[in-house]
RNA sequence: GGGCCAUUAGCUCAGUUCGGUAGAGCAGCUGACUCUUAAUCAGUUGGUCCAAGGUUCGAAUCCUUGAUGGCCCA
């Protein structure tokens, strides 16, 4: 398409390399021995003197991303994936072929470099090289260096790019690693056990969302991709495991938006004996102890506001909460004044519409967007909550929470319903309520079977874990904690 | 799904108000320069202005439709 400008810009680049075949060097080499990481070498180096040049000689490796020709030298800076470093090369010191043959690497070269260490004038630490060998040759332009890549769907579809040429996205990656590991970490100290559940699954339960559909060849059999493990880790309940949890992948069929990517990051966990006010305990441990080791602090600041996680969090009961932020009494007022205040909004309302469910709504349409500091939400009603206990203490509302961040909701939890009978009235009347085919139309048996062979008291509690990310990555969107997210393809055919 | 906005050189962006020769910086190329670092200096190449239609003597600019992305709403 557009091979003949492409080749404007890229041409001069394959001469470079004809070059360099025309001289017998491998442009593609095979592994170059390393005496230490640019970070290790400035480490090292770090009280060398002006003037004064190290006793080692060193080995560097990098992404060449400077240059700049002096005639008769050259400084520069390479780059690996922790840090960089100027280079200094001297016509006299590595002759004149290499000499002229540095001068045809291209900034975006992966090069080794070879060399002791000195400081410039300027008091940068910086390799004198004595030798030098290419490794990679880079074919195509990076993004300009003084701007760098600012264009979003550029960034998106060409990770690798943005990696390269924006250090924070690299550190935001890094950084999510951390965070999940530091989960894990946080899990099993306290005794957790880490299992796997299927990813697809004949029946999606376990959360109200569209699936995705695949098919089983062999088998013959249609699959959909999970929308949550919660069922199977139920059955892990059963089964005699105590306190079980799961990081991986969730897949929703719907909107991609700030907050949505079709797979995202969720955690699962469930402990036996234990009822939602322990496992809500759990979360904000959890949340606080990333926040401690990972960052070091508790106040974090997400797209301008500063964000306390200093424990305890506030907790509100939704109808106090929604009292509290909108004024509105939803004991008092009756369903349908509650549907006028929701029709005014443009909520839509389905025909049969429970007291619980306008409940829930107006919780979303008034009160969620201004939850800014940690807050847990709890009894939530029963009609919204089907896998989660009646409240002892409060009718018609359901031993259940929701910790809420930035208006977002960051998590979700209950006292698991364990009665197989009520269980499957549940599952009945989400069937017959559901218009938007997020729940699946067939119950799953097998789980009802589970319970009848008795599941023990437990507490449950899940986590979006890229949410959790993006606060304290301070990522606008889910897609800048995400490496690779989903974006509609370019140029069909 | 709806609304608004964007799409111009490899990258970052002007130019659109009010239609009149397609612009800059960086990158690239040529030359000078043995401590520079957004190197500097001199010169220079590079364009399907997202696509297709339309209006017009004339369209990057106005209109229509579409594509992709972003933001907001559902």
């Amino acid at each position: 398409m557009n091979e003949k400008n492409e080749s404007e810009i890229i041409k001069s680049r394959e001469e470079n390399l004809k070059f360099i075949l025309e001289k017998g060097i491998m442009p593609y080499k095979y592994s170059f021995q390393r005496t230490g990481t640019i970070n290790e070498i400035l480490e090292k180096n770090k009280d060398i003197k002006e003037g004064a040049e190290s006793e080692d000689v060193e080995m560097l490796a990098g992404r060449l991303i400077s240059l700049r020709l002096h005639g008769k030298t050259i400084f520069g800076h390479i780059k690996d994936s922790g840090n960089k470093i100027q280079i200094y090369v001297r016509k006299d010191d590595i002759g004149e072929e290499q000499y002229e043959i540095f001068k045809k690497l291209d900034i975006g070269d992966i090069i080794g470099v070879e060399g002791k260490i000195f400081k410039t004038r300027t008091g940068e630490i910086t390799v004198k090289v004595s030798k030098f060998e290419l490794l990679t040759k880079s074919l195509l332009p990076l993004p300009e260096k003084w701007h760098g890549l600012k264009d979003k769907e550029i960034r998106y579809r060409k990770r690798y790019l943005d990696l390269i040429v924006n250090d924070n996205v690299k550190k935001n990656f890094e950084l999510r690693t951390k965070i999940i590991k530091e989960i894990r970490n946080f899990l099993d100290m306290q005794g957790f056990l880490e299992v796997e559940t299927p990813m697809m699954q004949l029946i999606p339960g376990g959360a109200k969302a569209k699936p995705f559909l695949t098919h089983h060849n062999a088998l013959d059999l249609d699959l959909y991709l999970r929308i949550a493990p919660e069922l199977y880790l139920k059955r892990l309940l059963v089964g005699g495991f105590e306190k079980v949890y799961e990081i991986n992948r969730n897949f929703r069929n719907e909107g991609i938006s700030i907050k949505h990517n079709p797979e995202f990051t969720m955690l699962e966990l469930y402990v036996a004996y234990a009822d939602y006010k322990v496992v809500m305990q759990i979360a904000e441990d959890l949340v606080v102890n990333i926040a401690d080791k990972v960052l070091g602090t508790r106040i974090i600041e997400y797209q301008g506001e500063k964000i306390d996680l200093t424990p305890p969090w506030k907790k509100l009961k939704m109808t106090d909460a929604i009292k509290e932020y909108s004024g509105i009494d939803t004991e008092k007022e009756s369903e349908q004044e509650l549907i006028n205040r929701l029709k005014q909004r443009e909520v839509e309302i389905r025909q049969g519409i429970t007291k619980g469910e306008l409940i829930a709504l107006t919780f979303e349409e008034f009160v969620e967007e201004k939850l800014i500091q940690p807050v847990f939400i709890t009894d939530f009603p029963v009609e919204v909550s089907p896998l989660a206990k009646e409240s002892r203490k409060n009718p018609g509302f359901a031993e259940r929470f929701e910790p809420y961040i930035f208006g977002r909701e960051i998590g979700n939890g209950f006292s698991e319903l364990n009665d197989p009978k009520e269980q499957e009235k549940r599952f009945k009347e989400q069937i017959e309520q559901d218009t938007g085919g997020e729940v699946a139309r067939v119950i799953d048996k097998d789980f009802i079977e589970a319970l009848k062979v008795g599941m023990p008291p437990a507490g449950g509690l899940g986590i979006g874990v890229d949410r959790l990310i993006m606060f304290f990555t301070d990522a606008p969107s889910i897609r800048d904690v995400i490496l690779f997210p989903l974006l509609r393809p370019q140029g069909s055919e």
